[in-house]
DNA sequence: TGTAAACTTAAAAAATCCTAAAAATTTAGC
DNA sequence: GCTAAATTTTTAGGATTTTTTAAGTTTACA
């Protein structure tokens, strides 16, 4: 699970992205809100915590910006203990949940994990396409087995099948935003991808689209 | 035997815990209706002790959800002695047994032992998979015998068989919530049962899905 | 045809897992 | 209660798998 934090008090959030990381939670961290309307625009998440005072754009602003534009990312709503007012309202343009400031990390995560389990509420779910039938909950693509960022990826393609996934998407959504990431590192893995469905025997490809990033098609 | 407390009276709630540990049934407690939902809808108990007056969400809601998700985990649901109603609603909605507060703690401990033994969970059942033959009643794995966390483990493998169990969630259902606990405790009891599965001659194995938990399969 | 982008691969590095064995704790029998 | 046995927890080093790095090769397209 990755998301997005969008927190100005440096302090706190490193103390909560260390506690994140142990139960095994991405975070990609941004300190102002403008830079987090930014990320928090892009399909790389799987929920968005947004504090309420930020500099240069508040979290409900975010909030609003984002549900705005119909896009549906779970939002979780952070605020000190006096705003309840900004509680309403948060959940009134959207939010999924709101926690008061302090809260207890365990808490967070709890939260986390009850919103990403949501909708699909099973994640046993198998993605198909063209003869290829993805098991998620065990990594399995047909009888090839995936490693974790192998899945991650395909899970992209086949998730929007025949459509063309960006290689900035990839790398945004699997090793994250911010420190300095290769493109080499998408194309290693579609590479060992490529390899593993062609042993399965399967018709389907990968289909590069230069400068922009690949889909999913059938041989040709 | 392992249950869900949820019960915001904290004084209440030590003494209960105290008296349910010397009867060796491990209590996991949380003091809020939400989180008490969280952890209910997590396979990890054998019942679920519900107060219905509770901070963020009632007991009669987690029992709503938790048996609209199919979840058949046995409920006892508490309440002051007044809340009639209550019972009623409570009963309609699928819980298992009513206790009125205030109530012995040795009446609780009958009433779970009670419902311990009960068909669904009935643990005189055999677990079978491609030749071996699991009794949780006396912790026998065809003519092996299992310690108790062995069986834990093993009980959670054979009962989704082929499909992944999370090593977080065997963490979480054996060792419990809350404690620190290693991911190589995981690791040293898997080696355990595959040497015993593998002394008993069967060609089933528990494979490792790296990052994620075990299987058990076929030898190929 | 020249060039930038993409591909492939090997091997180094890091993360994860396995296992034996020691230490601590619990249980059972006397 | 005391001792012995069984079980669980710790520890630690080694094995394996995955990820990253890096460099040489191929491909697409102006």
């Amino acid at each position: 699970m990755r998301i997005l934090y969008v927190e100005d008090e440096k302090f706190l959030a490193e103390a909560v992205i260390h506690i994140l990381k142990k139960a095994k939670i991405d975070v990609d961290w941004v300190a102002d809100g403008e830079e987090g309307l930014e990320l928090a625009l892009k399909p790389n998440y799987d929920a968005i915590v947004l504090d309420i005072m930020l500099p240069k754009m508040s979290g409900l602003d975010i909030l609003a910006a984002v549900r705005g534009r119909n896009i549906k990312t779970p939002i979780i709503m952070l605020s000190a203990l006096s705003e309840v007012d900004d509680k309403i309202k948060g959940l009134d343009t959207g939010a999924d949940d709101y926690l008061a400031k302090p809260f207890k990390t365990a808490e967070l995560i709890a939260r986390l994990h009850a919103l990403s389990r949501r909708p699909p509420l099973n994640n046993a779910k198998i993605l198909k396409y063209e003869g290829l039938e993805y098991d998620s909950a065990n990594r399995m693509l047909n009888e090839a087995e995936l490693t974790e960022k192998e899945a991650g990826i395909f899970e992209m393609l086949i998730k929007n099948p025949g459509a063309v996934v960006a290689k900035e998407q990839i790398l945004a959504r699997i090793w994250g935003n911010g420190i300095e990431y290769e493109d080499n590192y998408v194309e290693v893995y579609i590479s060992y991808l490529r390899k593993k469905i062609k042993n399965i025997g399967s018709n389907v490809k990968i289909k590069t689209v230069r400068g922009l990033g690949y889909k999913l098609c059938l041989e040709n």
